[in-house]
DNA sequence: CAGCCGTGGAA
DNA sequence: TTTCCAAGGCT
């Protein structure tokens, strides 16, 4: 399994990574600065909001989130649309709603404490694989393989691993097993996570600081190489048709997105149509007239393809959808689109 | 398995 | 401007 001498040895490795985090261990919210035990409600929460999102981002959420609903009960007595308002601009929005649903389930099922048992964290809608591993080794300090971006970039450079990704992730798990030791499991994941955001970085890896050179095969060849990874198919482009609706009160015309999934699931958004999965036609439904294209375009890039957004005056006299003044507008949840828009269309309102 | 699901920062 | 991809999970 291991290349010989010269390939990683675990228990060697792990001491090593464990003294390089004891000294580089950077200061985050969700992060006792003592090392002390986290609360496993602030490890659940920022594993949750950590996933595919950077830390600059996650912070300024967390704070705000862990603030507003301090602890489980607090977060299964809340509205989802307030959870869904907190959680605005941060993307994957499905995450929030499952967040609230697993809220709900742990003080219902669970008589409100967090299970100790990784399988236990699996069935939680919204908890996979790596969210599970992280939550018990951070929060309950039990030993698990947790494997995320980071990790699978550092085993596959340790290893120079030939097999592109996502074809590698069981053997990557299986190494990462390997190599970790059961000693001090929190800080040992964090730690290695640590080192593949700080040291073992996607591009210019600093190679010269970094603890597990020495144990580094990719090191003397072309690390910034490894993972290897299957070609990524073409974005494609489309174009939509965004209808934005006053009253003659001034007030605009909002629609829930449904919350069964699909974009921007649960939150508000204009009506719109030729973009989506849908096959909405808002003109006919909503009795659209008076139509009046906006000259500026407005992109969006999401993870499977870029948007143009096309954006025309309209006027409805229909009696449904939420009609919501301008003022009004930040007590709703919208997605980073709908503000790019409101940008142009009410450029005074928005922030 | 591959497509779906947001957004922003870095190079 | 373009490309990459980030403490992934679900279907």
């Amino acid at each position: 399994m291991f290349h010989g001498d010269d390939g990683p040895s675990h228990n060697k490795v792990s001491s090593v990574l464990l003294s390089w985090y004891a000294s580089n261990k950077r200061v985050l919210p969700w992060r006792d600065p003592q090392g002390l035990p986290t609360d496993p409600y602030r490890v659940w929460i920022s594993e949750i909001m950590l996933q595919q999102t950077t830390v600059p981002t996650v912070r300024g959420y967390f704070e705000r989130f862990i603030s507003r609903w301090p602890s489980v009960q607090d977060l299964a007595k809340a509205s989802l649309d307030d959870v869904l308002h907190e959680w605005q601009g941060l993307g994957y929005y499905s995450r929030a709603k499952n967040l609230h649903k697993c809220a709900v389930m742990i003080v219902e099922a669970f008589d409100g404490t967090f299970q100790t048992a990784e399988k236990d964290f699996l069935s939680l809608p919204g908890v996979g694989p790596y969210t599970a591993a992280a939550i018990q080794s951070i929060a309950f300090n039990s030993p698990s393989t947790v494997v995320d971006g980071n990790v699978e970039r550092v085993i596959a450079r340790l290893f120079s691993l030939k097999t592109p990704l996502p074809q590698a992730k069981a053997e990557i798990h299986k190494l990462a097993g390997h190599i970790r030791s059961e000693e001090e499991p929190s800080n040992y994941a964090q730690a290695l996570m640590d080192l593949g955001s700080s040291v073992c970085t996607p591009k210019a890896p600093k190679c010269v600081i970094c603890p597990l050179e020495k144990f580094c095969s990719a090191k003397k060849h072309n690390p910034e190489s490894f993972p290897i990874r299957q070609k990524k198919k073409e974005k494609p482009t489309r174009r939509g048709i965004f209808y934005f609706i006053q009253d003659d009160k001034g007030r605009v015309l909002l629609e829930k997105r449904p919350l069964s999934g699909g974009l921007f699931s649960g939150l508000m958004a204009l009506p719109s149509e030729g973009w989506d999965t849908t096959d909405d036609d808002p003109v006919t439904r909503l009795k659209i007239k008076n139509i009046k294209p906006l000259p500026e375009k407005v992109r969006h890039v999401f993870t499977h393809f870029s948007l143009i957004a096309e954006v025309r005056y309209a006027e409805s006299t229909i009696a449904e959808g939420v009609w919501v003044f301008p003022e009004a507008l930040s007590n709703y949840a919208l997605p980073t689109l709908m503000k790019k828009i409101f940008k142009l269309t009410l450029p005074e309102t928005v922030e």
